[in-house]
DNA sequence: GTGAAAGCGCTAACAG
DNA sequence: CTGTTAGCGCTTTCAC
């Protein structure tokens, strides 16, 4: 392991001439700077990470704190933050707050205080004021992606028009009874997706003329079989009644529970999209496979926006006027439809109606 | 931010006693040490990483390293590793080589060189001996999971036990045309696992008496569309002909295969298990849910091992006699059989049979 | 454009 | 058991 004054030595200058031409901060002539920078080659210099975040206050590394790991989601928004943070020279320290356990407060308390990262990111987790306030005191800037944060930039979608987007892809096709597979109450907890996509569903309802019907409303937990298992709790009992009360159609607030819901028409004997229309949110990996309609959101985007987002803050390009204001921002990130094969005319109305009040 | 002065003297000792009551190092009486703590607690002081790893040459952090996030094997593996780690006071820096680009050698040859991390895990990665080399030469241990690494110790399983055993739990049941679904020979680079799953399935078939059939034995890519699609390539051509020829049952080297087999029999008329039984490996979050039967493998726990086996090399127990041995240790991690509804006994022969040569 | 020198905040001998 | 004293390897004024 070299050091610095190795390279200084060879290349004949100071340390400080070194510390300036690797750096790229302060002036230092080219012909300098090429000699150093072959020193250090030649050397195979690497500056240690220690020494340099000690003497500058700059570790180079970003925190990025989950509530989960093994989920499609999170694992996108990071891979996505992550290309973007290693490629500006970043390391990306990954806290995960999975377990019940004390990890939280652990991580908050002590981890994120004790200077190894100069900001940090919550991937779809509310942070608490006091958790927010202790980093930014310390001059750690915070941002967010999947919800708003008390004080800091996030990147997001609009929930609610997901909602309207999707139930008014059914309505354009002609559906008139939509059910929607939702979130549990207590899945309302971070941000309110669940509530907000199903806003969305029935302002379009109601726009279109049509009133909610509490019966086509289920709750799932956002997975495959917790869609499966709410799609089966709604369908089967319409199935025993009325064909007339069964639903043409369903929305589902994420791809997983509506994959889940189209296993379950199956088993039903009901053919998607002959005799139900499923849409879900997300355009999860599987959606293509199952030929699953949906209105897409861009997760490993989102991922690059707030590590762009943050890194505007801590390492604003060179030579800038005012610096990059640090108003927290709000970043909306777009969603858009798409069309496969699981959604089509209702049976009983082949033809496809624009949206009628 | 207060530094360890300010804990010196609200606490009236010297820095050096500040250091050794909070690390544990060195010995401080009893009563100093509730001293320190509380002087430190009511000051909100934690130490800075950067200064101490400065000092100590230890950073308390470990690189991982893997070349998917987004899948569900990585992420199990980092969570088990995490949470080990976490808890021992270590954070985790995470290296995504995802992108074909020079993210690899920049993580070699820069990010895992400057000094921020005491030891690097790799996850179903197989390093070089130049990589492995270059981080042992500057004192930084490596282990990995999923494979055998030249030089360094690993966590794994014994693929060819897992073909073997999942084939035999097929053979036992009366099955006598086993297909394979397994992997393409580009999958083979890391580690060969797909190999070796397919070389425990042969053995298990000629121990029985049965020559392996190449035409039963089909490509995929280890996840569900793979899965799907190469059970099609499979079946559709074995229905055409005569029922003679089609394999009464399937054994698929992963889980995620095992559930686009049981879709793709689904769609072309087969009943799982009644005319298909279908066995996987993993016992992926999704088996469950489908019934499927498969050769677990713990992977979580595969992460813990690993990070437990790192520990002992950076983090020794205190109070210890010979020094935990630095020979790279090969530790394999149990798998087991778990039936559930997916296999059953040959339509043709009701009564399960055990072995036969 | 470049060098000298003073730290960054802690840990680890070394005495006592 | 505790204090003193050197650094750890860089970055950054401040002069020149």
């Amino acid at each position: 392991m070299p050091g610095i004054s190795d390279v200084a030595r060879l290349a004949g200058v100071s340390t400080a001439t070194v510390s300036r031409a690797l750096s790229g901060n302060g002036a230092v002539s080219a012909e300098t700077r090429v000699r150093v920078t072959q020193a250090a080659a030649s050397l195979g210099y690497v500056v240690s990470s220690d020494a340099s975040s000690l003497a500058s206050g700059r570790t180079r590394n970003v925190g990025v704190v989950v509530s989960h790991l093994s989920r499609w989601y999170f694992t996108a928004v990071i891979e996505g933050a992550q290309r973007v943070l290693l490629q500006r020279g970043y390391d990306v320290t990954l806290y995960n707050l999975g377990g019940e356990g004390e990890e939280r407060p652990r991580v908050f308390e002590h981890h994120l205080l004790r200077g190894r990262v100069d900001a940090v990111i919550a991937v779809a987790l509310k942070l608490t004021e006091d958790e927010i306030g202790r980093l930014l005191a310390i001059g750690k800037p915070v941002a967010g992606v999947g919800g708003p944060l008390p004080g800091a930039s996030t990147v997001t979608i609009d929930d609610v028009h997901v909602g309207r987007l999707a139930t008014e892809h059914l309505l354009a096709l002609g559906h008139r009874r939509i059910a929607h597979l939702g979130g549990r109450p207590e899945f309302d907890l971070e941000f309110h997706v669940p509530t907000s996509r199903r806003l969305g569903y029935e302002a379009a309802l109601l726009a279109a003329g049509i009133a909610p019907d509490p019966a086509l409303s289920v709750a799932g937990d956002f997975t495959i079989p917790g869609g499966h298992e709410a799609a089966r709790r709604l369908l089967e009992p319409a199935l025993l009644e009325s064909a007339q009360r069964r639903p043409t159609a369903v929305f589902a607030a994420s791809d997983e529970m509506a994959i889940g819901a189209v296993l379950a028409a199956r088993e039903l004997g009901l053919s998607v999209p002959g005799d139900l229309s499923v849409i879900g949110v997300d355009d999860h990996p599987l959606a293509a496979f199952f030929g699953l309609s949906t209105v897409a959101q861009h997760v490993e985007r989102q991922g690059e926006q707030v590590a762009e987002l943050l890194l505007r803050t801590i390492d604003p390009p060179r030579r800038h006027g005012p610096a990059a204001d640090d108003a927290p921002t709000t970043l909306h990130s777009p969603v858009d439809l798409v069309v496969r094969t699981s959604t089509a005319a209702p049976a009983d109305h082949p033809t496809p109606t624009t949206r009628n009040a």
